[in-house]
DNA sequence: CATGAATGAGTGTTCATTCAT
DNA sequence: TATGAATGAACACTCATTCAT
């Protein structure tokens, strides 16, 4: 099952690709560059990714795992959801803060559905994981009265398109932190929180 | 003031253009493509076009101005501002449900900054004038108690956010109306509605 | 026999074509150089010559008449040929000096006999004509004595290299007029006169 | 100081450059016909030089430390200064005669300055350098009365117009032998010897 | 396993030529 | 006759991929 090969050298690798195709899309990021960034030869790239496409591929699919463990991870409600779910927010902006790079890789994915198809296909299961994991927790802010009534799915679906364009536009590392915590605020007004 | 050559060629192009930027971003939308799709031969695009990065400018900066003109244009306060508002924003996500095909490449170029600097900041303009635009409401609307106290230009950036969310998530054209109903109304809570 | 269309149009043109084929090649020197040079549109180039070849042709060959008559006319030989050489030299001489663009882009076509073969043969019979013009005054010179025994064609054919050579490297309209004098005294050497 | 890549293959495609250039000028010689020509693919020219001007710069240039090689070595003047002038000249001739193509080549860079300025500078030098050779033997030819009184850097001058003049018409390889002959005797009165 | 030279398909761009106005 | 928009062949150059060392 151990891969064999160097695992050292093949993340370092995975991590320059998801650099530079983060910073210049798919076509303009080159092997070459990759490589350079990675600090490897030109043809060593090709020792651990079979051709260019599977690169892309597993820099935008093998991350993925570790995304979904951080924003699908939901406590179970207590008698307090609303605070719950502030917790849950900011743990979701903190990721996508440290993950910036990764995060506009994604978005430039999603935001070419026909281009990459596939890919935007397997992205896309995750928005329907996020109803499950949130719904929850809604129907009971709901419940206590914390909450007004709104459809839990619809609620999830605005809270994602905002993490989404709010990755997109103030991405930068040198954000500083009081703006991040007016995002989370923010967001927590799509949950409909009562006064 | 008219141009010499034809205005209607170069329109197709541009259209065109816009197609296929979109679709495939810029560097694997060739010029080719884009006369094919334009019903031109490929030279022509060249009468037209200095070159393939002219296009892609021309491509997105001139359709600014009319989305300026349909987001930019905020009414003058009266005493329902709220209703005001939901107008304003019914308006926009409208506009962005026939515009998905540009508004897609506007995502595409917004996503990547430092590849596109010079037309970043172009766009980057705009969320700046959007404050303005929205400022007098929001603050009307939190004088006379419909709104909750919120820094007006905290509210607009996340409003903006959301806007780029949605369109990148769900902007296709056979998305039913129900739906684009939703995002709307869930679009006001950003901006802090009483009850 | 009288041409239509403007005889004044179509020597602005055959003069520009000149100047760009002498300073740019043939392939660089493009239709659109030549017509903005010349003060005429771009299309107004192919009603005055078939196509680009031709133009080249016209530009090589026609002005080619005026330099034989210079060139080519030798005076009857008298009791002072070398002094009737020293004339003909610095005619000559003059003549390039005027010519300096004319003269660049015959030594271009000379230089490249495969890929202009056809005008390369029309060229290359000037240095028979002037071997004939030549002729008689050499032959009188050895005669009465004032030159050295040499072939006159071989005289002739070496003076010619020399005056090529001088326009090559020595062309300029900067270039003062003593330096021209200096080179029309050396040219007589050739012909190998006594002291 | 060993270049990676092949040694070998790097000159077969400088050679054919070469060789193309001077007969069809720069632009009509395509990377493609040099890398036939070369017995290379089209890619490979492009591992070996960085792109079609840099070919042409080392085409022109890299040779021309052997021209200089041969053309500046001037011996000692011992009490025989025509003699070993007529050595010189000799060599040179002979010299440009294996050399014909290279020689053509740059009969055409210097036929262009303007459009290969930079080129054109560094060919330039070496009539500079020509002169500093020559200068002591022809000075001594004068000195023993076997030279009529000239200024050494116009006969130097003259020189190498005629040598630029022979090499542009004459400069085949088929040449007959005696031809080459009459030229060298010829020359040597551009450096006028007495009687 | 690591390397980088060799390859050639594919791209943007130029420009001679045609032709409708 | 004069014009310049339309066309597409041809070019320089890039770069993913292969493969010998």
């Amino acid at each position: 099952m151990a891969l064999p090969k160097s695992e050292e050298k093949r993340a370092r690798i995975l991590e320059a690709a998801i650099q530079m195709f983060s910073q210049n899309g798919y076509s303009k990021a080159t092997i070459k560059d990759i490589a350079n960034e990675a600090g490897v030869s030109f043809g060593t790239v090709f020792t651990y990714f079979e051709n260019k496409d599977e690169l892309f591929k597993a820099a935008v699919l093998e991350p993925l795992e570790e995304i979904k463990r951080v924003m699908l991870a939901s406590p179970e409600p207590t008698e307090e959801p609303v605070a719950q779910l502030r917790e849950l927010i900011s743990a979701h902006f903190q990721f996508f803060a440290q993950q910036a790079t990764y995060s506009r890789m994604i978005q430039y994915v999603i935001g070419q559905p026909d281009r990459f198809h596939e890919l935007f296909i397997e992205l896309d299961q995750f928005s329907l994981q996020l109803r499950d994991a949130l719904r929850p927790l809604i129907l009971k802010g709901q419940e206590v009265g914390d909450l007004i009534e709104l459809h839990p799915d619809d609620v999830t679906d605005t809270y994602l398109a905002f993490i989404n364009g709010v990755r997109l536009t103030r991405i930068d590392s040198y954000e500083e932190r009081s703006r991040w915590d007016m995002y989370i605020r923010h967001a927590l007004l799509l949950f409909g929180p009562k006064q």
